[in-house]
DNA sequence: GTTCCTGCAAAAGCTTTGCAGAAGA
DNA sequence: TCTTCTGCAAAGCTTTTGCAGGAAC
């Protein structure tokens, strides 16, 4: 499920997104949502300290996990709280659902129409956010 | 939301689930397991550990998640990671969603036929598990 | 006797906090 | 200059693991 052209996500994409959202557009900060952007996943804090690393020797883990609060406070992330070890985190997009692998772990989207889902019971309740989850076997483990 | 009559819970109910689960009722496990009938919530090992340990003063908290991981192998139970610090426990029961108040933080079940969501993408995989969670305020934080 | 269960202690893993120095406005 | 950001070190919290004693069968 291809979320956005690759080709799109240029630093002066990046700054402005940051920008709009009042986040000061430091180094870091627009290498991590590039990450997010190049990667269509749900990364953990690690995997995505892991990944920037290597071409930022001297970054640290508490700098993502900075910079990930900020994101998430300003709309830009959300969390995804799928497994219940590590925290996940993903570009904030409308009406997906996520599905894990029992098997591989492997995170997918897919799409759901969750303002439409019928509820009963929630008419006095203020909702912000809606999350759907799934879990199974995936295609490549299905065997 | 009632989801069962707490006449109903008496020590051969409890034991009677166990049994089937082929799980050894332990007085320790019939507690827990009684725990969660009687308290119509999503507690935390936590929450479980000192509603316990009033009545039981040697109770250990590795003997809450021994209990409840075995509980959730054999079905009795689901874990739900509502929130991405604690991980939380429910009666494993069909067809219900979670909204998590983000004032007071209070969850709750509402009703949803997660059967019938429509949902496009997961043609091949092999679903297992569904879950919906809410978040936003509820009655008594929306003022 | 053998297996399973409980609970103490310790370790492991993820996340947060305090603080000092650096960077940016 | 003053605020903000980064990153090191340490602490905090939840969860898991190793192990010894005890209970159940």
């Amino acid at each position: 499920m291809k979320l956005l052209n690759t080709m799109d996500i240029s630093i002066e994409f990046l700054t402005g997104q940051l920008n709009r959202s009042r986040i000061r557009p430091s180094y870091q900060r627009v290498k991590v949502l590039e990450y997010m952007y190049l990667n269509d996943g749900h990364p953990t804090v690690d995997e995505i300290y892991r990944a920037l690393s290597a071409s930022i020797p001297s970054l640290s883990k508490v700098t993502i996990y900075n910079t990930l609060h900020t994101f998430v406070k300003t709309g830009l992330l959300r969390e995804v709280h799928i497994d219940g070890t590590e925290k996940r985190y993903d570009l904030n997009l409308d009406n997906h659902g996520h599905f894990q692998c029992e098997a591989c772990g492997s995170i997918y989207n897919f799409q759901v129409n969750i303002e439409q889902y019928p509820v009963q019971g929630l008419d006095e309740f203020k909702i912000k956010e809606k999350n759907v989850y799934f879990k199974g076997l995936c295609p490549n483990c299905i065997n």
